[in-house]
DNA sequence: CCTACCGATCGGTAGG
DNA sequence: CCTACCGATCGGTAGG
């Protein structure tokens, strides 16, 4: 994507086999969720890869790359989600798209497979504190994400599709902040397949937790 | 409540005035919060203070033990939670208490509560990544509690009070991963009162947020 | 409560 | 002359 992740097909000797800018990224991206981006220093990276810490540097410029790397990936993931699923103006209710609440609810879903996909990108972005220029930068971009999701459950409101006595802003904080946990217990690995995840989430979220008093079920 | 808290009161001229090891303690998880631990160093703590790094350690002997001390606090209210409200096995479901559905629901509320009243000192506990024996006692606690939480989750559906068609063990996470998320966006301050937003968060978690199909309403 | 420091380790880079 | 690294060490700063 970035210039720099860019791998020669015709130079196939760049660096060790097996480690590239990517490689690098993974294990890092790794350490700084088990132990926390600043408690993680590069000789742990390097220790982590095998090889010094010296010969990480050929693959990456510096420590605050390889984190913006990884917010990178999660924001444009999640932008991706917000945009597709209509939470954008131009899709507005009654207009062409269909009403916030189905928007809604596929915005929950992709959210959930975005966040089990890429977790340990999400993970991290979530912990970000704004301690650098590159953590404000990819916490005002998750704000506007935020502001986007609450609109929507706003619009889902307005539509008389949500319950009326909680407020919107309220909602939406708590419905995504469920969605934001899944990363805290999901560990990569196929356990648990994402769509049926995405599932269990929508279903939890809009019909609760008791026992339904026979109504309506979604078309799982 | 440890012995290096207790203040002598034969010994007013100890520490400048209004600073003892409370406020240290405060305006330390406070920081710790804002930045991240590991990223606070504390000549951070000193200037946020008002005096200088060594004078710190006249009030607490280390870094590692503001983490403690507020570590200790959130995991002492959250263990009086859990216990209070019967998820311990002595108020086993049909004995002397009542349904776990009512206690889960109590949890839920209790919780949150405490999530409200010691938001800073519980915001550290959830960041906890093990990087210390102390961190890594935390944990061990922190799981105890979440074990028994995931208990009580089951024993509700064993009695048929919870839907049937997802795992308890996912319930239990998701249920928990929301309320814990107060802590993301919750400042302390009363804009909101506690025992009203933990019936919003009961209401949001039982009966999901689509508009009600006319079926039972809590007791609010 | 400060000045004056310590042993250790940080992220990053030198020459070869 | 290059790529891909290594052993050693830089100037600063951490907790104490």
């Amino acid at each position: 994507m970035s210039a720099a992740a860019r791998t020669e097909p015709s130079t196939p000797r760049r660096g060790r086999p097996g480690y590239d800018q990517t490689a690098v990224l993974r294990a890092a991206v790794d350490l700084f969720n088990r132990q926390g981006y600043e408690a993680t220093s590069m000789g742990d990276l390097a220790r982590e890869l095998g090889f010094t810490k010296s010969a990480i540097y050929h693959h990456v410029p510096s420590k605050e790359h390889l984190l913006r790397l990884a917010l990178d990936e999660s924001l444009d993931e999640l932008e991706a989600v917000v945009a597709e699923t209509g939470a954008d103006p131009p899709a507005a209710e009654g207009e062409g798209g269909c009403p916030a609440y189905d928007r809604l609810r596929s915005v929950v879903r992709r959210s959930v497979e975005v966040l089990v996909e890429h977790q340990p990108a999400v993970t991290l972005l979530l912990r970000v504190r704004g301690n650098s220029p590159a953590e404000l930068r990819a916490l005002e971009r998750r704000r506007a994400i935020d502001t986007r999701l609450a609109e929507l459950v706003r619009a889902s409101a307005d539509e008389g599709s949500l319950r009326e006595d909680l407020p919107p802003t309220l909602v939406s904080r708590l419905l995504f902040g469920m969605v934001n946990s899944l990363v805290e217990w999901h560990r990569p690995g196929g356990e648990v397949d994402a769509t049926q995840l995405a599932e269990a989430v929508v279903a939890l979220a809009f019909e609760g937790l008791r026992t339904m008093p026979a109504s309506t079920r979604s078309q799982g």
